[in-house]
DNA sequence: CCATTTACCTATCGTGTCAATAGGTTTTTG
DNA sequence: CAAAAACCTATTGACACGATAGGTAAATGG
């Protein structure tokens, strides 16, 4: 399951993004504006920064900013920066790592498709892509 | 990430089609070919039993048996069945579930979009498609 | 009939991660 | 120079994960 570190900094992302024109977010604004609590988000956004999604500057109108158009941005990278790898298993997490029931393993075709679809859908996604989506969804799971 | 409950059941049941025509198979040679330890396979084969997956007969002679034949079983029973659920996100687990932010959620309808193509990819799998796989598996992620 | 084999049951444990809180220090600017 | 902002370190409670331990009940092969 995508952790609340996934989740928050992907709208952490959304905000920003909305809010671009204004100049640099304070971080008060955006957990205002989330609903999350500001000293929760400070942990997650100093990873996105150190990760290179955003840039923050301190002091007195500082705030935080994208360092791109949202076009330039997968979700893939968001994620997988916040929640550490993509992997549906461990044994696909490490590459190095040289499981002994490798050969013959029977399930690891499957996860290996797995590990390709799941890449392949969060690379296919832009944060732009998330801007324009309808505001109300109705769809039922 | 699928945890080892979720991926040791899926190996039991490879292993329990793999040799069904021995009749009841104990969970001691189970543990020994899939080098996995036998106490832990006890919590994970007592699930699997009461979720009616598979049935165990006790005494001499005894062991665990399918329920069914490997093509009547999906994948994505099994996997939901010990993860408890298949859903990405804590807010598409429970469908009463009723998210505050859900009108006008930005994210809702990738996540959506992702558990379907979850479920679709586990459900469309059986048992018997594990079977058949080739025992050498030579990709790279 | 009984010893063996098997499933079945309850409890415990160490480790780690998750989600969050707390209380500071530094930097910048209006 | 005071306010506002980022930035930093530490701690916490709850919970799940992965596993171990030591038993009881049931059934059967000899």
């Amino acid at each position: 399951m995508i952790s609340t570190k996934g989740r928050y900094a992907l709208r952490v992302m959304i905000d920003l993004a909305e809010n671009a024109e204004k100049g640099p977010i304070p971080l008060r604004d955006v957990a205002e504006r989330q609903g999350i609590s500001k000293k929760y988000l400070e942990i997650i956004v100093k990873e996105m920064v150190t990760g290179g999604l955003i840039t923050g500057t301190s002091g007195k109108g500082g705030g935080y900013r994208l360092c791109r158009a949202a076009e330039e941005y997968t979700v893939g990278e968001i994620i997988e920066l916040m929640e550490g790898t993509l992997a549906p298993v461990a044994c696909l997490s490490d590459p190095d790592y040289d499981c002994p029931r490798r050969d013959g393993c029977k399930t690891l075709p499957m996860w290996t498709e797995y590990a390709h679809m799941i890449h392949d859908f969060f690379y296919g996604k832009t944060l732009s892509d998330l801007l324009n989506t309808p505001p109300i969804q109705t769809w039922v799971i």
